[in-house]
DNA sequence: TGCTGCACTGCAATCGATTACATAAAGGTT
DNA sequence: AACCTTTATGTAATCGATTGCAGTGCAGCA
């Protein structure tokens, strides 16, 4: 009843043939004479032969995977950067493999699985803060894949990476505040112990401190680039005695979680704050008031990411780090205006 | 140099067993002594042994990964579901692979590959859209896993299937603007072949009649769940002579896209018009106005089609069709209001 | 003591494709 | 005509693990 997938000696019978010459016919036309290239293209059609991908793996000693460390699926800020991984792979004959690391940081043994030549030919991680344990098997080298990190690194660089110009987004939003005549800018970070922030916070302080603005400690805000941190740093800044006039929100979702909790509160953005997010994610240029944002290239992050680990693949062994840094652009909608004393 | 990968002939020798001791001992523990195991453990241990999966899935005829079919991963909409999904199988030892299928509806040949056994365990589909071609070489069943529909389904039901409850979601949403005093309730539908949009809009309609109300074709803007298609009706709209008080959005996106094109020709919502969404996406909460809409679980659905589709496979060999309908959730907020004359 | 049964373990076939090497045929050169 | 290339194909080893079957040893029992 179940009529069994075929398999090469299938086809290779079927053509008068033998399996190398079908092997051949499929994987390299070339070296084989048309007329039995047919002959066997014909079979394979015939029986509707697909090769057996483990086998092939197995005798290639590859997986045809790349397995994606995304720090929470659910967030949908890492969603067009998996697209433009999805779109560089589907060039070649790769899969795409999607892991959750958010149970990894309690379980590192899960993820160290991943991390071997038997289950992916490659790894790209969109989480810089993977655990210490899981990075120093990464790089020891030893029959582990390639890494790149996307969006985020790791902060001893041990590996390649393509990255947005953070630091330079950092002062391009604050720059344009203070164009704007903001003197007191405020800021909500995102977690401490995370490379995005430090840049972007590195930058912010360094364009202010260009314009001879200082950033005061109590302006500035921890948050953890949610929607929720958002909405707390307003109730703090709420309570502030002194307000900063304007903000820099090191993720658009802060931004809307705190322009929201200040609607909730009569505040009105711009007109009593001015906000500046990072990202740009879609929703941005519909929110109310359209945010100002530094625009980060999501999908040619994920692209080039995936490209280079495709090389590194191909000419498996070529431990030099690279680091791409792609550039951010400011993007003017709404949530700014001028400083009116 | 190059310390290549341990096997298990390495750990046997190790141990002073066999290979087939040393496959037993890591996967059927109890099928051998006590001794024998520990022995076998600590060599493994030793040597850094990891399963070849290629071989292991060579032997076994099965692949260890299933494949889930996105219309477009770089929407946010989706994220959660796939959240969902890693979360059943973080439970068993199957991957994730993710493929887009965008490109698929253009070259069919290209996600046939999925549809293969050797690619695949099985296959959950968020796109109830594919090419016919696509589906009746899955539904013919020689060979070809197991599908689910997750969100989405087939017109035809020749699939299992896990969505929610969307003409209760359509009616509640329309019952809520009645209640509200509404008389005319308009409405922003998704894709007119997508089955969501019948559902929704079927549910809509009835609660709408049984309200004794009726629903103006002039007053149902096709839209395609976009937040530009939201924005496009907001045009329309506007330049109706008789606006309806009420909108039911067949999406959340399109609502603030909607309300976004409304806020900006001076129209307030919930003021003037009063709106209801369909999804609940986290930035609902937050949108200003905080949306009302139809909850989705999400996260659940994921979780779900990944459940069913895990026994599917254990059991190979169900051919039932099931059909799992979660219930929605109306959840009222800010963005509406008692129609006032 | 001899026999049966059970618990372990090993042998070797197997999964399906790829590819190094061998072979054969055809064409070219002197 | 003898010999060398080149091109096309076949033979069989190989990738690494799993598992049906058979064998061994020991305990229990009559």
């Amino acid at each position: 009843m179940e009529p069994k997938a075929p398999k090469i000696t299938d086809v290779a019978r079927l053509a008068g043939v033998s399996t190398a010459t079908v092997s051949r016919a499929l994987s390299k036309p070339e070296t084989v004479a048309e007329s039995t290239r047919n002959t066997v293209l014909a079979a394979a059609e015939k029986t509707g032969y697909r090769v057996n991908l483990s086998a092939r793996n197995l005798r290639r000693q590859r997986t045809g995977a790349i397995v994606v460390l995304v720090p929470n699926i659910g967030n949908p800020f890492f969603s067009e950067i998996l697209a433009g991984i999805e779109t560089a792979l589907s060039e070649s004959d790769i899969n795409m493999l999607v892991v959750d690391t958010r149970q990894a940081h309690m379980k590192p043994q899960l993820v160290l699985e991943y991390l071997h030549a038997t289950r992916a030919d490659g790894i790209i991680a969109l989480d810089g803060s993977l655990p210490d344990a899981i990075l120093s098997v990464a790089s020891t080298g030893a029959g582990a894949p390639p890494i790149i990190f996307a969006c985020e690194w790791t902060p001893r660089g041990e590996f390649s990476s393509v990255r947005a110009n953070n630091a330079h987004g950092g002062e391009l939003a604050v720059a344009h505040l203070a164009g704007l005549g903001h003197r007191t800018i405020g800021m909500i970070t995102g977690p401490d112990d995370n490379v995005l922030t430090h840049a972007r916070t590195k930058g912010a302080a360094q364009g202010l401190a260009e314009r001879g603005l200082i950033l005061d400690p109590a302006h500035v805000f921890a948050g953890d680039f949610s929607l929720d941190a958002g909405a707390l740093a307003a109730q703090v800044w709420l309570g502030l005695r002194q307000r900063p006039s304007a903000l820099f929100c090191q993720s658009d979702q802060m931004a809307f979680g705190f322009i929201s909790e200040l609607a909730r509160n009569g505040i009105s953005v711009p007109g009593d704050v001015s906000i500046v997010g990072f990202d740009d994610i879609a929703i941005a240029q519909r929110f109310i008031p359209a945010l100002t944002t530094v625009r980060q290239p999501r999908k040619k992050l994920g692209l080039s990411a995936a490209r280079l680990l495709i090389d590194h693949i191909g000419t498996n062994a070529s431990p030099a780090i690279e680091t791409t840094i792609l550039e951010v652009e400011l993007i003017v909608r709404d949530s700014t205006r001028a400083f009116a004393g």
